[in-house]
DNA sequence: GCTTTATTGACAATGATTTTCATTTGCGCC
DNA sequence: GGCGCAAATGAAAATCATTGTCAATAAAGC
């Protein structure tokens, strides 16, 4: 359960074809864009076969997982394993990659206080970006 | 599209169930416990009346929306004042509510940074409280 | 080349949310 | 107080992303 990096892992067309592919798209992917995005580079892989993969690849810590605004979980190559969060425009959805140390450092600490362990954390910002921002009016 | 405040919008008996209970509600909640909980309250209210008020609602500003680890969708109260947010405990759901000052401002100064107006946050811990935490075993 | 066993993938199943549509019911009006 | 219509309700069916099932396939080691 907690041992399988070495263990069986074995090297497929598909894996291959999954991480190819991960590794060319510039953002977040769903699993099924990728399957799209598979099938139309010619590359005939199962959409099951996507789901499992990104999940393998994903405990593995091999790439990001988050949701997207409508709850969809989205992949991301993992960029050096530094962990970072969104902000969302609410109004266009256009988001932006925040790094977050002191959300990180807060996180730990509130949860080493508390006395929990095992801790992981969502943080996402929400607002209106400056192209939806009506300007000079502060919102509601 | 922006015009119903008071265009439409009867005085029912379940909307008044539905805002009752979530005025009642501490914390978030998803349709279906409200649900639930009006349920053992003995008001009969449908699964699919409590959806649609809660996204009513939502769009009327009355309700904040967002989504739990799951991808679930979960409703709040606008509480426009005051905010905390929550250590939950993954394996029994117990919850602390905790304080933010760090979020609150590392929130506000990377909004404006990018640009960002009318910016709103969540912010949920997740992890295994000290009774559920198998002692001296690093997770996973 | 052969065996073992992880992997694959078509299909069924799940579960939250939405849609459909016939029935009910606020609410303004007479 | 009674009418009528559009909004509201709710049970059941439809969606849709994701997960489970399981027989067939194909790496890796011998």
């Amino acid at each position: 359960m907690a041992e399988r990096a070495e263990t069986g892992l074995r090297s497929t067309r598909q894996r291959h074809a999954i991480e190819r592919a991960l590794g060319a798209a510039r953002g977040f992917r769903t699993a099924q864009e990728l399957h799209d995005e598979l099938r139309r580079d010619g590359v005939s892989v199962g959409l099951t076969t996507v789901y499992r993969t990104l999940q393998t690849l994903a405990e593995g810590g091999a790439v990001d997982v988050l949701r997207n605004g409508e709850g969809e979980v989205i992949y991301r190559r993992c960029t050096t394993g530094e962990h970072h969060h969104h902000l969302v425009c609410r109004a266009c959805g256009h988001s932006v990659e925040v790094a977050s140390d002191d959300v990180e450092r807060w996180a730990g600490e509130t949860a080493t206080h508390h006395g929990f362990t095992s801790v992981t954390h969502t943080a996402e910002l929400y607002g209106l970006c400056h192209s939806c921002s009506p300007e000079g009016r502060p919102g509601k």
